[in-house]
DNA sequence: GACCGAAATTTGCACTTGCAAATAATAATG
DNA sequence: CATTATTATTTGCAAGTGCAAATTTCGGTC
């Protein structure tokens, strides 16, 4: 296997630069990465219990707990309690969340399309299309190998 | 913007699946994901100084440092001062650590190619070649934008 | 309508992380 | 060859993270 073939590699070295090319802009507004994560998924979502939040931003259950904290006390987001289930609550962006939101996103778009800026319009469509397919592929609780090479 | 059409999210999420998939392979053998990262890379690569390895692994140079101690621990690799420079180690494989690599690769192997299944080789080479061409989009130290629009 | 298992979220804890400053060695300049 | 700037790597520190356990509430059952 080559490491430049490697899909794991592949994917982590592009993520791991969008979050370096975003870092300096969300400095200036004072917020990090994990929120700024939180805050597209609302803005595009709307409200959201914090489990589907989890899911939606890739967020560890807990850690997200701990984002929610930070984002509240900056007033980016509110926690609701759900009316019909007082275990859930229902997370939502505040005004000044949703004013931080959308002050940050021309640079998110700007960003988005400085990196494609070589890409076709059937270029991108397709690796989108692609991404998705590979996460469908890797989509959730499949049955974990059960034997033991490992174990020694 | 639509949330399912944004690189940097379905990125993220194939990334993150990747490490979950991963996580129970690496935890039999006591290895953690930035560990393997470095195990992989200078299995294909060969020895390297820590900045190169940092470059490759896309792993924050200070935290390298101290994935590399404890890496040395568990005797995965070895720090080598290299003759021309002293400034500079080399990195490199110890045979534990090479033995380790071998024994998680047809794991992430077959975590590869359960994931890319439904892929045709066609669109398992495109996709490799999209996600190349979308990290030299990104690549390097391109100018920050100067403007001030955000800093109020 | 008390009891028991399951679900949503938070918290304790030990460890990991990133930034900026410190260290150590080299290269360049006068 | 002393001095200063530069490069490679490590460390102090404050904050962020994930696991597993705890908390709170729900739904069903007797």
């Amino acid at each position: 296997m080559e490491l430049g073939a490697y899909l794991p590699y592949l994917v982590n070295r592009v993520g791991q630069r969008f979050i370096s090319d975003m870092t300096p802009v969300l400095n200036k507004v004072g917020v990090d990465i994990q929120s700024w994560r939180v805050l597209i998924a609302l803005y595009q979502r709307g409200g959201q219990p914090v489990g589907a939040l989890s899911d939606l931003t890739s967020i560890n259950f807990s850690t997200l707990s701990r984002v929610l904290d930070r984002m509240q006390k900056r007033d980016l987001v509110r926690r609701r309690r759900d009316a019909d289930d007082a275990r859930s609550f229902t997370i939502e962006l505040t005004g000044n969340g949703r004013g931080v939101t959308e002050k940050i996103l021309p640079y998110a778009a700007e960003l988005e399309a400085q990196a494609t800026g070589d890409f076709s319009e059937a270029e991108l469509a397709t690796l989108r299309q692609l991404l998705g397919k590979l996460y469908a592929g890797l989509d959730g609780d499949r049955e974990q190998p059960t034997d033991d090479r490992l174990a020694g």
